[in-house]
Parts: C-alpha cells; structure tokens; sequence
DNA sequence: TCTTTTATCTTGATTATTCAAGATATATGT
DNA sequence: ACATATATCTTGAATAATCAAGATAAAAGA
C-alpha cells in the first residue's frame, strides 16, 4: 500500500542508484524538485518502511524489498506508455506524463490485461526494458550517440523525459529501430551528423545525442 | 484542481440531491463513510470554493460550479467503465471499482480518445447516462422492478455498486436490454417472479428487484 | 592546515484530510 | 409542552507531505 509519493521516491531512487549503486539525499530532492529536508524527513520513514538503507550523511540505496517495489512501478509505467502508444494510438511525446498518473492507481488485473493485449512486451516505447512480473529486467547495454565512433548504428532507446525531443526526433524518423550511419562527430563543436537513406544528412547537438542511444549494426 | 477527495465528494453530493434537490452533512457522511464533523470541515471549504452552498443545520447543495465539476467527473466515471468493459473485456462486476480510481487521474485527451473509440456513447455497461462534455445528460425515467405492475418489460438499467448483485445477473443474463415478464409480485413475501423465453423462470428478493430498473416493454 | 563552499540535517510552521468526543440544536413521541 | 433520541456542530488531536531558514558536517581550495 505505498502512497503514490512513496512510489515516486522509489522510482526515482532506482534510477539514482543505477550507476554506482547508491545515491544521495540532494540527488533525490533535485530530481523530485524537493528541499533536501523534506527528502531527509521522507527517508527516514523509508527506512523504517524497509524500503532503502538510510545512513545519515553517508548516502542511501534501496534493500531488496524496495527495489521490488520500484521495479513494479517502472513495470506498470512502461506497459502503461506502450499501450497508450499502441492501443489508444496516443503519440510518444505524451504518454509519459500521462503514465506517471495512472501507475499508481491501475489495479493488478487491469495491468495484466494489458501486458496481454500487448503480447507480454520487452520494451516500452522509447525503448525501455519492461521489467516481468517477477521484476526481471533484461540489462539494456546501449551507448548514447554521443559517445561512439563513426560507423552504422540502429537507435534502440530515446529518453522519455522531454517532450521537445521525443517530438523533434519523431518528426526527422529517427525512432526506435531506424539505422544510419554516424559520419562527423565533432565534439569540440557540439555538433555530430549523421546520413540515411538517400544520403539524406541530419545534423544534431551533443545535448541531443546524449540522449539517444545506439548499437552498432553488424552488417 | 479539485484533488480527488473533493471530487469525491461532489459526486456523492450530486447522487444525494437528485431527489430532493438538497441533501445533508449526515447523508454525506454516510455515503462517503465518514464522520458527521469530517464533512462539515469539507463543507466550508467547499463553501468557500464555490461548489456548494451551505448553511449550517439547514443542508447543502451543489453551486452551478459545483455540479458542472460533479457532471465532469461524472462522465469520466461512466466513459471508464465502458472502455474497460468494451475494450479491455473485463467484466461489469469489477469496472465500477477500477474506475472510481482511474476517474481522477486521466486526462482530458485520453478521456476524449476513449469517447472517440466507444463512438461517443450515452450509456454506461449499467444502463447509466454519460453526461456529454458540456455536461449536458438525458433524463432516465426508469422504474426499479419492485415498484412496477405485472406486464412486459425491459432491463434498461441496474445498480453499480454491489458486485455480488451484478455477477449474480450477469449468471441469469439480466444485462441491459434484456426482456421479460413479470408474474407474480408478492410485496408482503418481499419475494417477485418473472419469465422469459420458453417459459424459464426467475425468483428474486426486494432488495434485488429494487435495484433493477426497467422500462414498459409496449409491444 | 585554515578557510570557503557545498551538502545535508534539524527545527518550526503550513496545508489537506481525517477521527474522537463532547456540546448543541432539532425532531419525535407521549 | 417535556423528555428523549437523533442530527449536526465544535474542538482538539493525528498523519502525510511539504517548505523556509538556520545549524552542522564534509569537501574543496589556498
Ligand atoms: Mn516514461
Ligand atoms: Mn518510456
Ligand atoms: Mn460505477
Ligand atoms: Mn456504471
């Protein structure tokens, strides 16, 4: 019975902690937009709760039952945006928001339905791996754009944060699946561009690029 | 903005004074299940608001604010639960609960989509009326089973509150449209009888035939 | 090491929602 | 009309979530 607050916090530590394992109390407030009391005061009863391992001043991470309960919420987000997507045909700049609603409130069974109508999905869709029942999660190794060298790429997962973008690049055909090549990368100047179809050039700032992820397309 | 407890309330309030044109704090809280002092304090605020008018120990009723919200809400509730039976083929026992969250969250756009798929629907899978989005709904004059005279009828709509009464209709197929006669109607036994096709009959309690509400079948 | 900056924590206050218990008004029955 | 029952109201307290502002610890720089 997590409080969609909670649901929240935990959704966000989650993604906090993906890199080094834990996270902080001023990571959190800045990405919830909260003082770093009211985070501080929020963790202690997390903690209580059982749902992270609080050390004052020393950074905190979700226990096992708390990861859980995070990965149920991303679970239910990511069906959620896919369904909205695929069945309401709603467009992907602005499902997100909406899904951040509804994951708290949809029941169990109306999840499942979903998870059905959709044919059990992998992933969401701008990419994201959608956790199973049971909270497995296939491990997504995808660079950003930003990061690789010149060579063939097939796009595999955007950032579902900024509408703007997820806009932009739905409107240039760069979704998930589309391939290209990569030809300039100049990152002194911020900018990369990368050639389709018909030789057909795009240009793209490094802001954007980061937020574009990629594997390299074998043949 | 009205958060999804004063939502609540204002469509209880709606329900409450479709009688009398006026309801009291005392019948708010009995539907709501709450204290008598609880609804008083939401009643100054909604006072305050604008969305209803209050005087203390003389009742209350809904502002034409107050019932434009109520109607809002009204609709959502309705649109959900068809979508959810349409679309998503659950069953009508389950969609009233389902959407008694979902009503509060949903967007505008998502509500309209759904009322765009169902075709812009009038009825609910109860029999209930869907107020249009200017809030504009159209009378039902259906009289609850208990109260009629023997002759043909038809079930137009039932309660959707208790699930055990839905299952045990959906089991005798008395969902909406269905015709039939009535028989006997033994008030003092609190026991009526009814036939349909090839002569199968039907025995129910008052408490039952109170909540089915039916139409004079002319034919 | 000493100073400054930054991160985190603590405290006191606010808003929304609710209940318990006691006070008061209204309705009912004789 | 008087006593009793019922409805409603008031008050005081609790919980959840939050912020502002001031205190303190940790990190960074000189
Ligand atoms: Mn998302
Ligand atoms: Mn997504
Ligand atoms: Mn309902
Ligand atoms: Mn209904």
């Amino acid at each position: 019975m997590a409080t969609s607050t909670v649901e929240n916090y935990l959704k966000s530590i989650l993604r906090l902690q993906r890199r080094s394992g834990s996270t902080a109390v001023g990571e959190v407030a800045r990405e919830l937009s909260l003082t770093p009391g009211t985070v501080t005061t929020m963790m202690r009863h997390l903690s209580g709760e059982g749902y992270v391992d609080y050390q004052p001043r020393r950074g905190l991470r979700l226990t096992p039952d708390g990861e859980s309960a995070a990965l149920r919420v991303v679970r239910r987000h990511r069906l959620i945006e896919l369904f909205l997507v695929q069945v309401m045909a709603m467009d992907w700049t602005e499902v997100h928001e909406e899904a951040e609603q509804l994951e708290h409130v949809v029941s169990d069974r109306l999840i499942d339905r979903m998870d059905e109508m959709l044919g059990r999905p992998t992933r969401d869709p701008h990419g994201d791996p959608i956790p199973d029942a049971e909270g497995n999660i296939v491990a997504m190794e995808a660079l950003p754009l930003a990061e690789v060298e010149s060579g063939m790429y097939r796009v595999v997962r955007v950032s579902d944060q900024d509408p703007d973008l997820l806009g932009w690049l739905d409107e240039k055909g760069m979704t998930i699946g589309e391939e290209f090549e990569l030809s300039h990368c100049n990152r002194a100047a911020g900018v990369l561009e990368i050639v389709r179809e018909e030789a057909e050039r795009l240009q793209m700032g490094m802001q954007v690029a980061e937020r574009v992820f990629v594997e390299s397309v074998s043949a």
